[in-house]
DNA sequence: GTGGTCTAGACCACG
DNA sequence: GTGGTCTAGACCACC
């Protein structure tokens, strides 16, 4: 798996690592059931510590992205988690209006805010075929 | 200046208030060279600690967002920050990827992510309008 | 015996197997006396490790619910372990203090608890029947 | 606060807090918006890491059963976390069926079990009167 | 071998 | 002062 971690980056290295495997497995390039690699090996490929990782696994997991078996390891989760509609419009929304100041503040107009939606859509699926 | 502020919402104070002033500034309802609030008439009016606002201004005087005037006050900027095209793409798309994922994630399909845009948009502008 | 094992449920899988055995033997499926399937053919039809199975059947041994007997295999025990009237009441009474620990941050009322217990007795007996 | 942990018990520390603090807040004997002792503070008083402490609170902070706020402490939530009715079902007959398995292995009762339930639920209600 | 817990202690972010 | 992150390294539980 590779991931590209920033220690000065300000976000902490364990969401990077759970920002990372979350779109890896939104792209499709981590399939279901696929084994993640385990917490110390990993650790070691990113030179930081176990502990780390482990934090990273763990929100994965709360997150239902990631199914852990013990003495086993980790693997991406068959059954994605089940959010209700409420909790789904939620979570959008939040991102939405995020993406929506950002383009106000920037001058962006809507058009080109839908337009980028649709790019990095096509992008991002492109990705996954790689 | 009305701001609300969620003590209990995750996202720090001082990032409570820089986004909402953003976004103030990004939708018109604070004008290029309208004067902020002074900071401890913020801080009390918000029941929040002085410092808090202190450090919200000073990240938007970072942003290019307020200019602060010795001895005067805090002002919305004249010139927005001037992005260039290749920084406005950036943030724009690490915000729509951000999106993406989450849609992705929450099953969401891309047509329902875009008709939210434009639903939001809508909400936000007539927020502004108040 | 007709178990059901799932390795990503978060409970250890000898637990799992402890757990139902228990329940198989609570509710009479599996009545005194009765020879339990070897390890290495348990181990088989579920695909688990035989070190899993052993540990449960050990728990089990331990917790009095079946004896086994050197070069012959493993037994329902005859005497279920007998529990003290003390030690009965403590570990019941373990029991529903986090029932109703649960139900209280979940807002569910005294008789909708009581109602739940009745309802999940009769479901469990059917259950049991088949 | 008044806690009694016990590092012998098999069950890890984090969790022996996370459940004594769950079942004060419960019992009514923490009150909404009343604050915990600080992390260190906690960890002192228990002779336990800061860290395990730590983990506890953000068990709780996750269950929705504690609020921390930054820089200023942790507190009972006001507001119960909203558990939709399927999810508020799941949990009670997870605990309904484990405390109805242990009953019959033990030999109790349907009633038996209901009128413990109605004990308890009183004693737990005194003591918060405490 | 896997992941889980705990400790000791440093440094950072927020108010 | 509060809580949050990270490291280093020990020991345990599960398969």
């Amino acid at each position: 798996m590779n991931l590209r971690i920033d220690p000065a980056d300000g976000v902490p290295i364990y969401l990077q690592i759970f920002n990372q495997v979350k779109r890896l497995v939104a792209s499709g390039r981590l399939s279901k059931g696929e084994e993640l690699p385990p917490i110390r090996a990993l650790a070691e490929q990113l030179i930081i510590n176990p502990n780390t990782v482990a934090r990273a696994y763990l929100e994965l997991e709360r997150s239902g992205i990631v199914t852990k078996r013990h003495g086993s390891g980790t693997y991406v989760s068959d059954e994605p988690a089940g959010f209700g509609n409420r909790e789904r419009l939620r979570i959008l929304t939040q991102r939405v209006d995020a993406l929506l100041v950002d383009a106000a503040h920037v001058g962006a107009a809507l058009d080109e805010v839908i337009d980028l939606v649709r790019v990095r859509s096509t992008t991002i699926l492109k990705e996954a075929a790689k």
